[in-house]
DNA sequence: AATGAATGAGCGTTCATTCAT
DNA sequence: CATGAATGAACGCTCATTCAT
């Protein structure tokens, strides 16, 4: 006959939350942000619609939210492969395992982030927050090249982010079929040693 | 007041059937395809709205059509790059040149192909012909590094076409910023040399 | 610990219903009726939106609620300034500065009072009692006009009905900068005088 | 088999406008301007919903269209009556008679403005439009009062002004029953002789 | 007495497509 | 070949109301 204590509240609202997100970022990564409507989405994660805006203020936010989790996972799994003095050339192959790791496990983000980097209409906001995370990435890169003693570092880190994006995005498209850890020793062998 | 022959028809279709694709094209890589309707392309092609299915059965055919000249395009390209019986590593030189080429001066075509390519709403059919058609590429680099004696030219081939598509894509979402041809001089001299 | 005693209770009851019906007032008179939700007003009067349903079995119920009681307190202000065994004139002197206090009193009702006079989507229930007191004011001053020896006191009756709701409504329109008290004057003179 | 004219065009869009506007103000007075959803107005109109919107940007751009047509018609109808070089008391005499007959003749859209006043949710452009007319008439009254040689032509404007919209709205809350006529001749009589 | 998560009907609006001319 | 008025299903979103606690 009480009312419900905060912490239930707390804990029903965390994981309808998650439910709520993890439904939507299968389904934009399967459809497409602009092909997947918040009625699929609610009846996937067996939730009503109004629902969907107790915990979202739109669409355009539960697709903030969602690529913010997942970016943030990305952080974490890098910082664990960044070891502080460490022979630099380990470190970078170390972090080339973790990119892989972190798409090979996140693999519904890495298709709706690629799908969203082309188009104009999604949120600067994020898209902001999206290059600006992935220039951190770049730069630290570079210093593990220059630290190698790299002549170019820049041009190095460059290289070996498109590749690891082309790769990636080869792998998205198609997931069963894609070498993707012999890719991996091949980067390592040819781009780092 | 003299009836239009048949070749005056069909110059007429010929021409506003182009200039319905090309507006298309430009307003799909642009703003993307579910963000732009018929009665935007009607209006920007300077046609009516019920013109356009008298040309396309539907708006998904416009793509379809659309995707199909773009890819003839790039083959005649990659055609003009291949000179039979010259040195294979040359010839792999100028494919280089050639996809880069074609890249650029396409970029619409590509960014269009970038966003549509990770997500199941366009019509497989399409889909198939441009996974078709880029492994021919693949197995005609194949064969070019397999020319060139080198060990595993599979993969190789799989690691230079990664990489373009990597280059391809990073140029994509800043071209104005993006070094292009030094990226075009370093692929040539890590990859192929 | 101990239990509420029933006064209890009852003194929580009327607080909270208090503090509803005013915000809710406030709110329906600044945005209307249509444009005031439910959650705004829990949130504004900081109570839950459940809770309201325990006071209000509806949003309409409460607006009912809200009628009624201002119109109670619009009856008090007319009986204090109807005194009898007065002057006739006196008495509809007064009476004129007792409508023009209800009405700068209690603007936020008022507001909504004319907003909803004209739209049938109220509760007839309610529009009907209002209908009635209001004439219930005429008969008052129709007998009054009559005592005071006028040739058609029904007619002038109605004029100064009219003028009064007139000038009510041009004063809720800009309540800053219309004259209000040289209108009142001005309706003193030349309608009763 | 040719396609329709210019002219054919052009005359359906004015008739379908004009049975949309007609039948969305009858809507809009009776219900409200919130409480009329465009799928009543559709459908009442005999038309899609869709087709709404070919005519009309919005719901508010519609009451925009409506209100400004009426007050055309009041502008028109206030100038017949409007003649210059007469006895100014002859053509406020006139003017009354223009005001009810504008009242009278155009209930609906006086019900609808009636509402719109108190509400703040409503476009401000159309209720500066709106507010500016106001006034333009009030400064016509002003003056005529003036040359009738009144001590104080703006309060003398303002009181019959007021006074005219109390029997307006009075007569809106029951048409049937208020006896307008002769209200408008204890106008004449009571104010302006 | 009190909470707020949950529902579902309905809103204003968009848009691919059809069709009479 | 060409027009644009017309349709209707679907969209993102709001909100009065219910209910387990």
């Amino acid at each position: 006959m009480s009312p419900k204590t905060k912490e239930q509240f707390e804990a029903i609202r965390s994981q309808t939350s998650t439910v709520i997100k993890d439904t939507a970022l299968e389904l934009f990564a399967e459809n497409g942000f602009h092909n997947t409507s918040i009625s699929q989405i609610a009846k996937a994660a067996r939730v009503s619609k109004g629902l969907m805006y107790n915990y979202f203020d739109s669409k355009e936010d539960l697709l903030h939210d969602i690529m913010m989790d997942a970016m943030d996972r990305g952080t974490e799994l890098m910082n664990d492969h960044l070891k502080e003095g460490v022979d630099p050339k380990d470190q970078l192959l170390s972090l080339v395992d973790g990119v892989f790791e972190w798409i090979i496990g996140n693999l519904s983000y890495w298709k709706l982030l690629a799908a969203l980097a082309f188009q104009k209409d999604v949120t600067s906001q994020l898209k902001l927050e999206i290059l600006e995370k992935s220039q951190s990435y770049n730069a630290i890169i570079t210093d593990l090249f220059r630290q190698m003693g790299k002549a170019e570092p820049e041009k190095e880190a460059m290289l070996i982010g498109a590749l690891m994006d082309g790769i990636g995005m080869q792998y998205m498209v198609m997931p069963e079929l894609y070498p993707i850890d012999e890719m991996k020793e091949l980067v390592k062998k040819k781009i780092i040693e």
